[in-house]
DNA sequence: TATTGTTATACTCTATAACTATA
DNA sequence: TATAGTTATAGAGTATAACAATA
C-alpha cells in the first residue's frame, strides 16, 4: 500500500470488471490451498458449505442453482464428497426424485477446520484494507451479491410446506 | 430487492468466496452481452482497455500478466483483436523480442462504446445497493484489489528509463 | 541463461443430449 | 408435461511443451 519507490502507481486497477477478477482470482489461489484437502477444491467446499446440516433441505438442484454450477458437475461433485465420507445423499421423503445432500459427522469436522482457513484467506486478501474497511467491504458485497438470487424462489419454499420447521 | 411475499430471506448469502462468485457471474452474464462485438468477449475487452492508447507501453507479457492470463492465450486474443481491425502489433523500438498492442482508431471508438455498455452492467449489478454504497463499493473494491498486484513491477518501469515520458 | 512470442498438443472443466424415475 | 438425477459425449477454455528470436 505504501507508495513504493519502484512502483509509482502504474494506472494500477482502473475498471470494475478487472478488480472483481484480480480479487477472486487472488482468492481462489488462496481458497486452493485452503482446501486441497476437499475433493473438488473450492467447489467442494461451497457444496459442503450449501449441504443439509439437518435443519434445511438441500437438493443437488437446490444447491447447483445456488451456487450457479450445472447439475451434472453436481453429481461428480457429491460423488466425490460421498466417497471421501463427508456428505450422504438421502432420499427426500417429500419428493422421491430428490436426493437431499447431508453432512457427516466426518463432514462437519472438515467443514469446520476448512472454514477457518477459507477465513484466513479472506484476511489475506482483504489485507490492503482497513479492519472497518475490510467489515464494510463484506457486508457490501454480500449485499450486492443478493440483489438477484441465482435461484427465483427456493425449492425448500415449495416443498417445506407440509413438513413445519424444515424439510 | 424489494422483499416479495414469496422469498423469505432463504439464508441468503453467508459466505465470503459464494457472494463473491456470485457477483462474478451476475457480472460476466451482462458482460457476455456488452462486449459480444468483441472478439474474445470480457476478455478481449480486458484486453483493449490494457491496449496501449500511445502514452504507455503495453506488450503482450505486460497485458497477460495483469490480466492473470496465460501468454498463449494472449497471443490468440491478439489474434483476433487485429484480424478485427481493433489493434495493431507494433514492435517495441527499445526491446525487439515484445510487441506492443496498440489500439487503432476503431479499437478508441469501439472500447468507448463498449465502456458505456460496461457500465451500464455495472449499475444493474450493483442494483441492490444505494448511490452511495455502490460508490463505496467500487472504491473498496480497488482498494482490495490492489493489494497484490499480479505483476510484482511493470514492464514499464523497466524499460521506460530511457524513453521520457512513455515507453 | 532468461524472456518474448508463437505454435501444437494435451488436459481440465463445463455444457449438451439422452435416459430413468417421479411429480 | 415438467423436474431430479445420472451417464456419456462433445465442446470450450486453459495450460504444457517445444521452438525461434532476442536480451
Amino acid at each position: 500500500m505504501s507508495e513504493t519507490a519502484g512502483e509509482r502507481a502504474t494506472e494500477t486497477v482502473d475498471d470494475f470488471g478487472q478488480a472483481l477478477g484480480s480479487l477472486l482470482r487472488r482468492y481462489l489461489d488462496g481458497a486452493r490451498d485452503a482446501a486441497d484437502a476437499l475433493p473438488g477444491g473450492p467447489r467442494g467446499f461451497q457444496v459442503l458449505v450449501n449441504a443439509s446440516s439437518g435443519t434445511d433441505c438441500s437438493n443437488q438442484a437446490t444447491i447447483a442453482h445456488r451456487l450457479g454450477i450445472d447439475r451434472t458437475v453436481m453429481t461428480y461433485l457429491v460423488d466425490d464428497l460421498e466417497k471421501a465420507g463427508l456428505v450422504e445423499r438421502r432420499p427426500d421423503p417429500a419428493d422421491r426424485r430428490a436426493r437431499q445432500v447431508v453432512r457427516t459427522a466426518a463432514g462437519e469436522a472438515t467443514l469446520d477446520d476448512v472454514r477457518r482457513r477459507m477465513a484466513a484467506v479472506e484476511d489475506v486478501v482483504l489485507g490492503s484494507l482497513s479492519a472497518d474497511d475490510a467489515v464494510a467491504f463484506r457486508r457490501l458485497l454480500v449485499a450486492a451479491a443478493v440483489g438477484a438470487p441465482p435461484t427465483g424462489h427456493s425449492m425448500c419454499d415449495v416443498v417445506g410446506d407440509d413438513l413445519a420447521g424444515g424439510c
